[in-house]
DNA sequence: TCCTACATTGGACAAAGTCTAAGTCAAGAA
DNA sequence: TTCTTGACTTAGACTTTGTCCAATGTAGGA
């Protein structure tokens, strides 16, 4: 993660405590919190980081590529540190539990070019929807 | 569209005015209004309909099958009339302009067994992105 | 025509996110 | 080290999208 830390201050990223929490929270594979997530457990760190620096930071990230935004539910948009490996998402559509997901070929390649409409296309996400094992076990 | 009337008719739903203007509101390929859209379009022709109403009807006509809900960029949903041919989308990033198309293969077939975590995989979603030509056309 | 269960309404409420003006501070300059 | 300044942060108001509820209206069967 100090890599990232690193990575931005040669961007140019001005390096401030709320970012590095914000940083910090999203260290790790397979973390999918939502903005008011990340404020929280920014929170436990550094109390009076505001709701505002969170939104900020997030979309800072986005935009540098550093982070995925996904949006899964139409609700809360959540954020995936793991934007350096091609993945995509499997979803429980009982509880909404997230998993990181590889496919086999490239789902770009399924859209036949007259299926294009002279669009440039130049991203592709794929969502799989399912019960997820804890959900389908007898209770 | 009257025969989506119909069908609703025959499982028990009352035909009211309101019902009938969202309906025919969605009528037509292509379409993928978001319930503010509806709710102008159909104010336009019964204007005393309530926004609730709106939102009621959009969520019956989407449990009963007949309409699809549609969240390409994690703001309103979207409300797609076109449940009863299998699709995907194709969105555009500058605009926002959404095309329904069709592609070659199956998706689920992408996502191999390991990769399935004991999900029971039901669904799947695909959303191409990029320059649609109008955006992309020198201005 | 009358009944009544179902549908509609308007407005309050809630969740998620954006914006702004004022204050703060990281990091380069001296 | 201290100073300076423009970028960053803050709190809270505001917006957008959607849900809920109690009161009122009405479709369609008897």
């Amino acid at each position: 993660m100090s890599d990232l830390l690193e990575r931005l201050r040669g961007r140019g990223w001005r390096l401030t405590a709320q970012r590095r929490v914000v940083a910090e929270v999203l260290d790790g594979d397979h973390v999918h919190y939502t903005a008011d997530e990340v404020h929280a457990l920014a929170s436990d760190r550094l109390p009076e980081i505001s709701r505002a620096t969170v939104y900020n930071t997030l979309g800072e990230l986005v935009s540098l590529g550093e982070v995925i935004e996904v949006s899964t539910d139409g609700r809360a948009k959540r954020y995936d540190p793991n934007a350096h490996h091609d993945h995509q998402h499997l979803v429980c559509s009982q509880c909404g539990t997230i998993r990181d997901v590889h496919l086999q070929g490239d789902p770009l390649s399924a859209l036949p070019e007259p299926e294009r409409y002279g669009f440039q296309v130049s991203e592709v996400t794929v969502t799989y929807r399912g019960i997820c094992p804890h959900c389908s076990a007898p209770s």
